[in-house]
DNA sequence: TATTGATATTGACAGTGTCAACTTAGCGCA
DNA sequence: TGCGCTAAGTTGACACTGTCAATATCAATA
């Protein structure tokens, strides 16, 4: 017997890659932090602290298995949240107040999505121009490319009514209101999660106001 | 003689404190990440391994230490770049450049000053509202504030000359507008820092873009 | 039945954050 | 002047980490 204890689980796990990505998904959840042991994963999955490495090169590999996880999962939500809405302004306001409380309410996991676990640790040279493709993991590039997706649609829908000043048509003019509203959200979610706002209101509240701003503008009319 | 090497360094350092931050300063920009070991830091400022617990009691400290110095590089560069810039229409898209400028040229630094690294270990649970204070340092947060500030200003002033539609007296418009413009603009770096925004333009002409869809409205007048 | 390949295990290693105990040296006070 | 206090440095130890290498298990297949 080498086993340490022979309870009669089976040598093989037989699922250890997705019982590994949960059980780090538990512990960012109860932790709201990733500075957890790979090792301490393999005993939540009751399995030797080695065994991850059959699953993933390195402790970055898994952790980026969770991101991806995570982007569906706020996927999900969102497209959950505008099932069924028609209008395209009413679409984006609730499209926003899902991301922004899925952010908030595992602001760890948020985190992680975007977080600098994931980066490049070689040193990243930087011209002016902001190129595509970085050092995260294909995986959660994926993911969050599908979450970001529902976004995009909603301009467009939105666009092609009229309802947005944006020529559906521009592929240059439909990114950049993507991008602007894919900022703000995203900005306020962090500044949310760290408690920078300062303010009292509540999250819908909050994210309406933002969102209307952005559609309405800042500038006397 | 018990030191190691006995080069006639005197046993005290004399501004140990400054020299840690300035050193894991360095580290962070460097290998734009921050999971070096203390005891790198303490090689790199020419001291044991445990003489930075005279001054810091974990390493979180320091690297608290260090993201404040990142906020007020950040609100130097701010205010360099608004000075004497009477428009706030004008200042607004000055100060906005500068500040996302400043967070792609060192993005671990930029990431390390809202980074995870600071947050509570502890579960945070959260209600429906944001409330303020979280468990980032002190420091961080006064030195945080100290940039915002930057931007706060910038507002009043286009408040009070009706070049924005805010009520230069209420509290709560002023608040939401400045939310709003930081929001965008945290979100905009962080997107760039991740490489996630897809474009090929310029960021001066990006955050231009971005700050004007957000003073002009994304509807139709 | 023998082989093989994927999956798991144990053991080892250098390096980590932090604690504890000791040393040094500058400053205020007898 | 000298003495001791204290802040700021030192060495040493500890449990624990990520990861490598060698070995064991077992299902499938030839």
């Amino acid at each position: 017997m080498t086993r340490a204890e022979s309870i009669d689980r089976p040598y093989h796990h037989g699922d250890l890659r997705r019982a590994l990505i949960e059980a780090a998904l538990a512990l960012v959840t109860e932790e709201q932090d990733w500075s957890f042991s790979l090792r301490e994963v393999a005993r939540r999955a009751g399995v030797s602290h080695n065994a991850p490495y059959n699953h993933f090169s390195e402790k970055r590999d898994l952790l980026g298995a969770v991101a991806a996880a995570g982007f569906e999962a706020l996927r999900d939500r969102m497209r959950a949240a505008i099932a069924g809405v028609g209008n395209p302004r009413t679409a984006l306001l609730a499209g926003a107040a899902a991301y922004v409380n899925a952010g908030v309410e595992n602001p760890a996991l948020y985190r992680l999505m975007f977080g600098p676990a994931l980066a490049t640790p070689a040193p990243v040279v930087r011209s002016g121009t902001a190129s595509a493709d970085s050092g995260r993991p294909a995986e959660a590039r994926a993911a969050g490319a599908g979450a970001k997706a529902v976004l995009d649609e909603i301009i467009l829908r939105g666009a092609e009514r009229g309802v947005f000043a944006i020529s559906a048509t521009s592929k240059s003019e439909l990114a950049i209101a993507a991008l602007s509203i894919w900022s703000a959200v995203h900005g306020l979610t962090l500044l949310l999660i760290d408690s920078l706002t300062g303010s009292e209101l509540a999250i819908d509240t909050l994210v309406n106001r933002l969102i209307r701003t952005l559609l309405e503008g800042l500038e006397p009319r």
